[in-house]
DNA sequence: CAGTCCCT
DNA sequence: ACGG
């Protein structure tokens, strides 16, 4: 630790200053350790409820590669028969999704300043060969609130778009402790995760996840369950 | 179209 | 681009 070893040099400087879309915002550290395993264990509690399942497209069937579950009054779903919705109930249990630990309503509170909680929290597990393909988040009724995202784990290289499928994407890397959230303009923009990179953070094998990875939680407020939206 | 596959 |  003799020497000041820390590289200023100025495309660096450059490239951590990519302009994101107005209403899109990424907080790197903003949890330290100690917060970041505090969430680690609310989230643990709640999965011990409410297992990881596997997902599958509308219609197709392809399963998706990241594994989920749900925190709060509705979860997010899909299914060949029944595509994307949202419900109250965990598909494999049939027991009501686990409350969204109260860390993260705070979290909701303190960055968005909405008055109304969330009452959905999803929860994608990424292991080393998981992806998921750009998207938008849509179909909640409440496109006024924003999505609130926590990375957990493993770095990923996540991918933000813009309104249109075919817009230029930019690649942001993801620190454990960083926060993502978008509203307000940026609430439809295109995004995904190209990938995880296996063995980057500890956390997760230190709070007993055998096999590492990478856990991302994303809190939104939707108004109504719904049977299908696609 | 939150999927995979294949091509310039 | 595909198939569902």
């Amino acid at each position: 630790m003799g020497h000041r070893s820390r590289s200023r040099h100025p495309t660096l400087f450059a490239s951590e200053a990519v302009d994101l879309p107005p209403g899109f915002h990424h907080l790197p550290g903003f949890y330290d350790a100690a917060g970041q395993r505090s969430i680690l264990v609310d989230i643990r509690a709640v999965l011990a409820d409410a297992p990881l399942f596997q997902q599958a497209m509308p219609k197709t069937g392809a399963p998706l590669s990241v594994k989920m579950s749900n925190a709060g009054t509705f979860g997010w779903v899909t299914d060949r028969e029944g595509g994307y919705r949202y419900q109250s109930r965990h598909p494999t249990t049939g027991k009501q999704w686990p409350p969204i630990p109260s860390s993260l309503l705070e979290l909701w509170k303190k960055l968005t300043g909405e008055v109304i909680p969330p009452n959905l929290c999803l929860i994608n597990f990424y292991d080393a060969e998981a992806r998921l393909g750009l998207h938008q988040d849509k179909g909640e009724s409440s496109l006024d609130a924003p999505v609130v995202s926590v990375s957990l784990g493993d770095d990923a290289t996540f991918l933000v778009g813009g309104m249109s499928r075919k817009d230029p994407v930019r690649r942001l890397r993801l620190h454990s402790g960083d926060v993502v959230w978008f509203g307000g303009p940026a609430r439809l923009i295109y995004h995904g995760v190209e990938g995880i990179v296996p063995g980057s953070s500890s956390l997760l094998t230190d709070e007993g996840f055998a096999d590492g990875g990478r856990i991302n939680l994303t809190l939104r407020r939707i108004d109504r369950p719904s049977d299908e939206m696609t």
